[in-house]
DNA sequence: CGAGTAATGGATTGATTAGTCCATAATCAG
DNA sequence: CTGATTATGGACTAATCAATCCATTACTCG
């Protein structure tokens, strides 16, 4: 059943769309109503609010997308298919490739556009952050799976092994940004796995000889 | 020689101190003039123009100030007196001991005072991306060192395994933000060196049996 | 058709942004 | 002391910020 009441004149979809580029490109703060209604297609203030309530509403829609869309790295994490070195691999990869991607913003919008700001940011700052820490558990997940899997040996140090992986998942996003190459990125990611390798357990080693 | 005129009536360097701190905590852009002069002692509009000259100038002397009190990886790393892993080692130790530390914000002013902003904040995002650029080439000046000193395999991926070292260290500056805790982060340092060791010559292997 | 409903254009709000202006005040050298 | 120099308080500007208001428009349902 359709709704009465004037149609909207513009595509909600493709608006929220291009507000998410907006976002991702300049941050929550550095994207103001201006530049974001031109992006939009030059819809009106009143059109704006009319569909999307506020900016902070807007930037929150848009940072679910951009997780559904493009985040996909969780979903990745948890794929119980793939052995947990394999995930985590992949993972990585896959992470890079989105952040390298010439067809939108480099880097990660969840990593990118709501780290520091003016007190007024603080709650999109927490939602961020909140994101990030959803994120930081599914590498833990990962890697607990692996010494549960028997390919990590069990006194592994999980939380610092998941801080290593972690902490380079985020700072690529920096480094795409910077314009570091995909490929030296990829590379980057070949010497970590090491770091996965070294807690392997001790039979692994032994095949070597 | 003391130059005539009315003196001063604050402290030029610890409002800047105040200032850098500002900008360490909100970005540049979300530091306003309000909140800065408010923090550099309430000191009017008029003295601050006339001793900073302008917002953008004033941060570029916090960030010199910032680099030179408390970035100083790039000097740990290119100090010879060590070996290559090790300045590498400390350096990273360094850096999550200073990103956590209590007595000012968290995490690297230049990593992230500066990556994402509206157009107007261009220059100052260049500033910064040109600062890290130094960083990671001195980090990769450490890691070619190592295979000049034959610690690294001469076959090494040098620019893969500085990618490693830089993003960790970026990303540290993220994870110290959302409240990891120094041991976690220096935990992951840990296993970051595994990447080194595995790239260590043939000898080094053979010496463990 | 007419009533109900929702979106639009366009003007407008008050707060905040970085930055300027000027008369006054406080120091210096001579 | 005088004159030069520099800093200060406080008012002020123009631009921009997110957000609101209202009359008008365009649609659906009965």
């Amino acid at each position: 059943m359709a709704r009465s009441g004037r149609p909207r004149g513009f595509d909600r979809d493709s608006a929220l769309d291009r507000a998410m580029h907006l976002f991702w490109e300049h941050g929550y703060e550095g994207a103001s109503l201006l530049t974001l209604r031109r992006a939009m297609g030059d819809i009106s203030s009143a059109s704006f609010y009319a569909a999307f309530g506020s900016k902070e509403a807007l930037y929150r829609e848009t940072l679910a997308r951009y997780l559904a869309v493009h985040g996909g790295i969780v979903g990745a994490l948890d794929d119980e298919t793939l052995p947990p070195r394999s995930r985590l691999e992949q993972a990585l990869i896959a992470s890079v490739a989105v952040q390298t991607d010439p067809a939108h913003p480099k880097g990660c919008m969840m990593t990118l556009s709501s780290i520091v700001s003016s007190e007024a940011g603080a709650p999109t700052r927490a939602l961020t952050r909140a994101e990030r820490e959803i994120t930081r558990q599914a590498l833990q997940r990962c890697i607990a799976a692996g010494v549960t899997a028997g390919d990590l040996d069990p006194a592994t140090d999980v939380a610092g092994l998941t801080m290593l992986y972690d902490g380079l998942v985020l700072g690529i996003s920096i480094q795409a940004r910077d314009g570091v190459p995909t490929e030296t990125l990829r590379a980057g990611i070949g010497h970590a796995m090491a770091a996965w390798d070294a807690q392997g357990r001790q039979e692994r080693e032994s095949k070597l000889h």
